[in-house]
DNA sequence: CGATTGACGTACG
DNA sequence: TCGTACGCCAATC
């Protein structure tokens, strides 16, 4: 009943050229991100690894590229490296605003790294019971 | 179809 | 312990 987005299928949709029908890998990313509760914190590689695709966690932070205009909003301010470090920051309008919604949640992020990213982490793959 | 990129991760020095 | 190099898989050009 749990994992949502498991397979890594990518029914791979014909001309796919515009927003809103991205049918892929990225998907997938995007679901397991939605899933992510307020107040905890997840890394690429957690969702790679959750999706089967352990080694391409990069894949995971170049989905989340599609990620900004979402309809269901996508909490990629919670996606962040294995590092606890807000690599993607840069990459939110404006980069400060990934830290203020981690802040809002009630994380705590230094130097723009997350304060006790161990005890905040939280696993798709041990959460959703894989 | 081939080459390049990428919000990472792991290995090696 | 810190810095650098390589690999991975999918998408984009």
């Amino acid at each position: 009943m749990k994992r949502p987005a498991k397979k890594r299928v990518a029914p791979k949709l014909p001309d796919t050229k515009e927003p809103g029908t991205e049918y892929s890998f990225f998907e997938n990313v995007y679901a397991v991100a939605r899933l992510i509760p307020k107040g905890r914190v997840t890394s690429y590689g957690a969702i790679a690894k959750y999706l089967g695709t352990a080694k391409s966690a990069r894949l995971v932070g170049y989905a989340m590229n599609g990620a900004h205009g979402q309809k269901p909003s996508v909490p990629a301010h919670r996606v962040i490296n294995r590092n606890g470090l807000l690599t993607g920051r840069h990459h939110f309008n404006p980069p400060e605003a990934m830290q203020q919604r981690l802040e809002a949640e009630g994380i705590k992020v230094k130097e723009h790294q997350v304060v006790d990213f161990d005890k905040l982490f939280w696993d798709p793959a041990k959460h959703l019971g894989i």
